[in-house]
DNA sequence: TCAAAAGTGTTTTGTGTACACCCATGC
DNA sequence: GCATGGGTGTACACAAAACACTTTTGA
C-alpha cells in the first residue's frame, strides 16, 4: 500500500468506516483546459482528436490526470506548457465536473480551467499535430462531457470580459480599437456601436496609446494600443479593482 | 486490485506512463460545505470542532470524502442532510482547492460548495452537538485551508445576491422589507438607503405582497412578503434571467 | 475618385444616489 | 405623547444608447 494511502486511512470523517477504505482511492482526478484563441474574427478553442475508441472521430479538450505531487494550477500549467510550448498564460479555474459516467474507463472527476492565448504568438508551438483550432460556435459534439465544460467556460469568460482586462491575452501586444471591438463582439455574440464602445473602453482606463498606427491595411490606418503594463498579470484577477455595483 | 482501478489503467493520457499507475489513486477527493445562516442580524456559518490532533481547538467546515458511487452534488446533499436533517437546500459549487499540504493526513483535493439555510426553520436539526453557528465576520482561524474556502464562498455569495434571488433561502418564508434589507447589509457589509433599497427590490419583481403585517414588533408593523413561488427553485440559478449589462 | 474604415459629439433615456417628511403602532 | 421604524417622492449626476458626418489612407 502506498504511503499516501496509508496516511489517508487516518482520515476521520463521518461515514468513512462504512465503505472499504480502498474504494475511496478509486477516483482519479484530472484537469481539463479550455484553451481559447482568436483568429479570423472568430473565437476558437484548441482541441485534440480523442484517443479513446468510444469517442473515435470526436475531439476533446486538453487534459491529463493530476499527479500526486502537483497542485491544481501546476497541473494546468503543465498541460498548457506541454501542448502549446508557452507558459505564463492566463488561466482561471471554472468548475469541477464529477458525474459518475463522464469517463468510460472509470470514475474521473475533472476540474476545468480556461486559458487565453494569442494564436499568432511567435512562441506558440503546437507540439502535436493532432491539435487544431476550432471555431467555438461551430462545435456540435465533443468527447466525454467536454461540450458542457466548454459551454461553462465560455459563460464564465463572457461574464469576465466586461469587468476585467483578460481579453488582451487573446490579442497581439499591439492592437487597434477595431480589433478589440471585433474580439468583444466575437466573445459576446453581439454587435456593438463603435462610438459607444470607444467611450466605454476609454473610461475603463486599461489602454496605453503607443503613438503608432496600423500598416498593411487597405484603408485609413487606426491607432495602436497596448494594455497598460501594470494590468498585464496573466493570472489573479483579484488584482484588478472590480466594478463597484 | 479493485475494478475501478483496473479500468483506470486503460486511461490514455499524455504522461500517464511516467508515473506508477497506482500513485494516481493516492489522491482523495472531498466536498466541503460552507453552510450560511442568518440570525440576530448577522451572517453565520455552521462549523464543527475539528477532530484532528493537528487542529485541536479549531473549527472546520462540514465535509466528507466523496464516495465512489456518488457524484459531487449527491455528496454535498448527503452532507447537508446528515448534518442538518434538511434536504432540498440551496447549494452552489464554488471552487476546487488542491494544495499539496492542505490536509495533514495526505493528499486531499476538495470541492467547495456553499449552502443557504434558514436557521429558524423548523426542520433544521443539528444532529451533532459539536456543531455550532459562528458569525462569519468574527472568524479568525479555521482548520485546514477552511478560512480561505470560507472567504471564497462569501465572495461568491456577495457576487450573486445582487443578480439572483438566492438570499431568500436565509429567511423564513414571510419577511418584511426591513429584514430583507438588514440581510443584504449583513452579507455585503454596507449600509443601504432604505428608500433606494425598496425601489431596487420592487424593480427586480421578486416579491409577492401577501397582505399580512408583522406582529410582535414594538413599533408600526411592516408588510410581509414572500418570494414569488416560481423563483423558489433551490438550485439552478440558470433559471433566472441574469441582469443585462 | 472611390472604397473602406477612422475618428468624433449630441441628445435622450434610464439608473444610482442623496436626501426629509409624515404616518402607524406599541408602550 | 413619545419612541420606533414604515412608507413615500424628488432632484441631480452619471452612464448607456441611439444616431451621421467628415477625414484619412490605399488602390
Amino acid at each position: 500500500m502506498p504511503p499516501a494511502m496509508e496516511k489517508a486511512l487516518q482520515l476521520k470523517t463521518a461515514e468513512l468506516e462504512k465503505i472499504s477504505h480502498i474504494d475511496y482511492f478509486n477516483i482519479a482526478i484530472s484537469v481539463d483546459c479550455v484553451i481559447f484563441g482568436y483568429d479570423e474574427k472568430e473565437l476558437k478553442v484548441l482541441l485534440i482528436k480523442s484517443d479513446l475508441e468510444e469517442f473515435s472521430g470526436l475531439y476533446s479538450l486538453l487534459g491529463d490526470l493530476i499527479r500526486p505531487d502537483e497542485d491544481l494550477e501546476t497541473a494546468s500549467y503543465r498541460i498548457l506548457k506541454e501542448r502549446t510550448g508557452m507558459d505564463d498564460m492566463y488561466l482561471e479555474q471554472v468548475h469541477a465536473f464529477g458525474g459518475l459516467d463522464r469517463h468510460p474507463s472509470g470514475r474521473v472527476i475533472t476540474i476545468a480551467y480556461y486559458s487565453l492565448i494569442d494564436i499568432k504568438h511567435q512562441k506558440l508551438q503546437l507540439s502535436h499535430n493532432e491539435l487544431s483550432w476550432h471555431p467555438v460556435h461551430e462545435i456540435k459534439k465533443l468527447a466525454f462531457d467536454h461540450k458542457l465544460i466548454l459551454e461553462t467556460c465560455l459563460g464564465r469568460l463572457q461574464q469576465q470580459v466586461l469587468d476585467y482586462p483578460v481579453i488582451f491575452n487573446l490579442l497581439p501586444e499591439k492592437f487597434s480599437l477595431r480589433e478589440l471591438q471585433e474580439l468583444y463582439q466575437a466573445i459576446l455574440g453581439v454587435e456593438l456601436d463603435r462610438r459607444n464602445f470607444r467611450k466605454k473602453i476609454v473610461i475603463k482606463d486599461w489602454l496605453l496609446d503607443i503613438k503608432e498606427i496600423e500598416n498593411d491595411v487597405p484603408h485609413r490606418p487606426g491607432k495602436l494600443y497596448k494594455l497598460k503594463p501594470e494590468l498585464k498579470k496573466k493570472n489573479g484577477k483579484k488584482k484588478f479593482s472590480a466594478t463597484v455595483r
